[in-house]
DNA sequence: TCACAATATGTAGCTAAACAACGTATCAGA
DNA sequence: TCTGATACGTTGTTTAGCTACATATTGTGA
């Protein structure tokens, strides 16, 4: 899958991933590319600016820490990053619809 | 709908709807805005460049005609469009099934 | 008749998101 | 000791879509 096809999407699918359990950037990498079936792999320089722009949009809250001596930041939805995903959510579905109906595919 | 999430699927749209017949740009932006319920309402400065990046590719070819005084540009499919739209509906159904399954909608 | 909407084409310049290619550092295991 | 996995990040480039503009004809209603 070409990963620049999800452009416009990514910021759903980030938020999807944090919204059960608070990560950490390389984990929300890991957990992206497991549940996709490894159809997607970001490469950092879409990650990490990523999180920083969902962060500075205030959807996401991080905080460092360290485990194994290896310095974490993990991320966590705010409030706002909950509405958010809820209208991600509602607007991936008029979307895929759309484009599903005049594809043909999955209409 | 963010006309903007189009981005890295237009394409396809455009080569969907030229596929049964030849249109000229405006009746794509019409048949795009009325096979998506009017939710797409492309730009001008969003077709036409599609457009002419799409016949540089080789997956449409166009002629000019006159209807009713007014000059029309008229796109159809090649052979390598077709087999794009092709491969581009199968891109379509993989990205909205991964995208889905994380999002939890569809899946 | 005069203005406005619809039809029809296009361009120039801007923005933002994703990318490739770097750079830094720790830790585990061969 | 050296490689691979873990973990963070930045710089500069590309490109697609957007806004705003420019042009022209035809049909319509005031």
């Amino acid at each position: 899958m070409k990963a620049d096809e999800l452009r416009g999407h990514l910021d759903a699918l980030i938020l999807a991933v944090v919204k059960d359990a608070p990560l950490h950037g390389y984990g929300i990498s890991e957990a992206l590319h497991a549940q996709s079936g490894g159809a997607i792999e970001l490469p950092t320089g879409t990650l990490y600016p990523a999180l920083r722009r969902l962060e500075r949009l205030g959807y996401l809250r991080s905080s460092w820490s360290t485990v194994s001596g290896r310095k974490r930041r993990t991320y966590e939805l705010t409030r706002a990053g909950r509405g958010q995903l809820a209208a991600q959510r509602q607007a991936w579905s008029e979307f895929s619809g759309v484009v599903g109906g005049i594809l043909g595919t999955g209409a």
